[in-house]
DNA sequence: CGGGTTCGTGGAATCGATTACATCGACGGG
DNA sequence: CCCGTCGATGTAATCGATTCCACGAACCCG
């Protein structure tokens, strides 16, 4: 592969104007401008970014460690991350931690040693000591839909409160009463609160949310499965399950259909997270949607901000109920869904 | 961030060493390795992967660029490449194509100017000279899923014919005479692969395929929606509309929704590519699923045997055929799917 | 016409690693 | 006792860029 003292061979000028000429410096000749143009086209020459980046301490790359890409709202998440990442020039290396505090642990390292510019972050737990390093040391970081407490680091995420309530009083107005919820691993943020707020929202309805109803997911299908088996084999079973995550709604359903239950007659279902397939699934899933796209754009500008030296603020976007067919009939059909 | 420098003053050795104890080069004595370690862990040291991979000449990175990280197929996929990646000592850029030659081509270019060890694409089209050229000048790279004929590179696919006959053969048992196909892009292999395949089994079975019933979709959703509406409104529409992939499935499962009628009972559907979604959709779809997992594997070893100069070979693995509810009730319900 | 800018350019240092080569001491065999 | 070998270590070149600094030529102005 052609290096840059091919060009300036090739040209007839020094590596210094070859330099100067690529990076649009103003002073140079019109003259060996055009002579190294030329050379760059004929050798085929592109700048090695290895290089550039040891020299200029700049890799022009944001990580991005995610909880799980077979999530589709990571998914969702993290193309709209390297599309906005992709406007503001900077490239974007994916991390998959599935949810397991080792794998991003391993990610966060890699990211590191390659020396990425900026580090976007869903945090699997509660923070690891190399995380939480990497905060103090002053790698630029932001948070993104989960955080980690107590750590300075903007925080770019949905409010779902709004949205929970709207929901718990969809429900109740459709007759339910005994509402469980599928909660997420209390070491995340979205876990715990998820849980707050239809806690909250219930108790505003008079209800109460009991030990009971409430089963211990872990963000993935088959602990939606095995938490809703538990509710159907309660005593008195709830009449609502809502499922923290989209996957974990998605092993619920399997667990309703396995037991020849069906949706909503015997058992209503919410979740939160809305996906594409919940419109297509038997029922559409009444679901919690987050502004997902404008989250990851929203991210990445404050994460820029950061690296190019500027505030980078934490954005709170609000999340709204969209409601489909997995609650009951709904009395009001003007809210209906559009999509 | 400390550099080998630090690390070297901090021991009291020279860089050398501290090189040598790092790459566990033989010749170190046994204190100044212990010395040299301490120092690592006092100064928190890592190494910078930029310094070694200008000097090495390598990134232990491999660029995967995919047509569409939106559709499950290929983030699994994705999953899988990354996983058994890591396994071999190598990490993974993704690069998402959107199925755009265009943004194909800036990713290739970029993970080519990052100096990846290899690169492992879906190609969305028939090849821009970029890729050509970066084939023909030795870089190791291996095609999966789709490839470009006549270029001298592995391919790792998965090979549909027997399950597309499988499926025609019990569309065919189950009544259905009149079956159409949304295509994918005749510029990818699997685009025509699907259709050939479709048309020989068709003619197997002693049924034809009129251009009327070949749509021409580009692997989206809408394009699904679009082309069934266009069979819906034929004077004489099919009985069966098999997609080419799963998100122009789901298209067609919205057209014909809108229109108010019911999968399978007004219309069949199928679909190339099976993913999780679809035992839960209305109805469960029937569905050619790929091994997606193991394509993902031997596609990263086929690539990782091409870097270290082993041969790495092409792989081609069987689809098969997975029986649901969406073409109609099954005369042998011992074959129904499992999931 | 002379001194001070300005402009275009090249030489060389630098980023943080790896590694070929030189050096030096210890040790073993003849 | 001397010399060759080997093991441990340091010095310095190198990878491919960027960029500071110096230098010479041209130019401007008084």
């Amino acid at each position: 592969m052609a290096s840059i003292k091919d060009v300036a061979a090739e040209a007839g000028v020094s590596v210094a104007t070859v330099s100067r000429v690529l990076n649009d410096h103003p002073s140079v000749s019109a003259d060996a401008r055009t002579r190294v143009l030329a050379a760059v086209e004929t050798l085929g020459y592109r700048p090695n970014a290895v290089a550039r980046s040891l020299r200029t301490d700049q890799t022009h790359t944001l990580g991005l460690v995610i909880s799980d890409v077979m999530n589709p709202y990571f998914t969702e998440l993290a193309r709209s991350v390297e599309e906005e990442a992709r406007a503001l020039g900077y490239s974007v290396i994916i991390g998959n931690a599935d949810e397991r505090p080792d794998l991003q642990d391993h990610h966060v390292r890699n990211l590191l040693d390659r020396r990425i510019d900026g580090l976007l972050v869903s945090p699997t737990d509660g923070g690891s000591p190399l995380m939480l390093d990497a905060a103090r040391a002053g790698t630029p970081m932001v948070f993104v839909d989960r955080w980690i407490p107590g750590v300075d680091v903007p925080v770019v995420r949905a409010d779902g409160r709004a949205a929970v309530r709207d929901l718990v009083t969809h429900l109740h107005g459709l007759g339910h009463r005994r509402l469980a919820i599928i909660a997420g691993p209390a070491a995340t943020t979205t876990g715990r609160e998820r849980v707050e707020a239809f806690r909250e929202a219930l108790a505003a309805c008079g209800l109460e949310l009991p030990d009971a109803f409430i089963g211990q997911g872990d963000f993935q299908a088959e602990s939606g499965r095995r938490v809703t088996e538990g509710f159907l084999d309660l005593a008195e079973p709830p009449e609502v399950v809502f499922a923290a995550d989209n996957l974990m709604a998605l092993g619920a359903l399997d667990a309703v259909r396995a037991r020849g239950l069906r949706v909503p007659d015997d058992i209503a279902l919410a979740a939160f997270d809305d996906i594409p397939w919940f419109v297509h699934t038997d029922p559409p899933i009444t679901a919690i949607a987050q502004p997902t796209g404008e989250l990851g754009r929203a991210a990445v500008r404050a994460l820029v901000d950061r690296i190019e030296g500027r505030p980078g603020e934490s954005v709170t976007l609000p999340a709204r109920l969209v409601v489909r067919r997995s609650c009951g009939e709904n009395p009001t059909p003007v809210q209906r869904s559009t999509s």
